[in-house]
DNA sequence: ATGTATACGTACCGATCGGTAACATTGTCA
DNA sequence: TGACAATGTTACCGATCGGTACGTATACAT
């Protein structure tokens, strides 16, 4: 259970003299080095540093760094189905041009150098022990990602929607794994293409 | 570039000079942990205690931490071919068959409570940086598992060869992370079946 | 002006990180 | 017996780790 801290995040920004935040600036450098470095390989120091706030400002905002890092993945879990919602949006009751959206656009992001995968997934690779604030996180994302999948494979009449819903979560995950390990020209571009191969096999009678 | 240390761990054991234990302890318990736990988890104090032997002891087979992490690496790798050869060798000429074998394999390994993993993707994630020692080793396994499913694709009479062997990847890198993300009854479970409704999809002309 | 509450900074904590210097002990072979 | 190589022992290094005690500055209401 999260105390009375670092939960007042949504407000103001907009307010006639309202500088930005400690806690704002913190969780937004956090976000940043967690992200592209790994949790693990960035300590406080760093992140007070960045963000031009001192130590106990941190402390003051978030009970630990377990639990900085654990708000780091909420923040991304908000903005995660945000990208998921707006490919859904984009094709109203089409469930596979839903999936094939969101893969084309995850297969895209994979093509940069330096991309650097899914922060739930790195997150949950860093912290085996499933107690870790941050991998909770993680693993609720994730159990949510294959729920929607697969009520997606039941839209779409697969056959066994299960077994295609876990298909395209693979698929998924492969993409954001392979997307940083090999970079420009790897195999996660080719994610869209052979989830739509999976589909069309999986749904014939 | 390593030094002439650590390269000598593949010899003697039964030979008359019988040569460093030390290094051979020290590796074992650095794999095991190492890949339970992951590399920036583990410090190199809690290595040589559960080793039984000292710090010194550890620096004189290996450099440094990371060239230890590396050395663990090429060990997974030797271990890691093993494994796949022996599904290879079970279907001699039927590359179909032998990814059959090999996934459900992987799929089986997943279903285990505390499952970890791949080792070499795990690194990868642990360590961004594409000239970090440990992450070389990682990198070059990739690629050899693109080559061979590439190759293995080929074989098969794919119509777009590159485009299944990527495929196959992406679905052996999502059983490898869903199965620590999920556990038990996790995606990773289908991975064999949705290889074979892939590859069949993939084959006809 | 004064009290009060909140936000922030200086300086510090003990623990652990990866790594090393210097020396003692052991076992093996010549 | 002597030489050598491998390992152990003890003590230590500077840096960084996550985290905190405590004093100070600012804002606002009375």
């Amino acid at each position: 259970m999260p105390t009375d801290k670092n939960i007042d995040l949504t407000i103001s920004e907009g307010h006639a003299f309202a500088p930005p935040k400690a806690a704002k600036k913190i969780l937004d450098v956090a976000y940043d080095l967690f992200y592209r470095r790994g949790i693990r390989a960035i300590g406080v120091d760093e992140i007070v540093k960045r963000a031009g706030v001192t130590k106990p400002s941190l402390y003051r905002s978030f009970p630990s760094k377990d639990e900085l890092a654990a708000s780091y993945l909420r923040q991304y879990d908000l903005e995660y189905w945000e990208r998921f919602d707006e490919a859904v949006a984009a094709h109203p009751g089409d469930p596979r041009a839903q999936i094939k959206a969101f893969l084309t656009r995850i297969g895209k992001r994979t093509q940069v150098a330096d991309y650097r995968g899914c922060g739930m997934t790195n997150a949950a690779v860093e912290y085996p022990d499933h107690s870790h604030p941050a991998r909770v996180v993680s693993e609720a994302n994730k159990q949510e990602l294959r729920r929607r999948l697969r009520g997606m494979a039941v839209a779409m009449g697969a056959q066994d929607p299960d077994t295609l819903g876990d298909g395209l979560l693979l698929l998924i995950e492969g993409a954001y794994i392979s997307g940083q390990l090999f970079g420009l020209g790897g195999p996660a571009q080719a994610v869209a293409r052979n989830a739509d191969l999976l589909i069309e096999a999986s749904l014939k009678k």
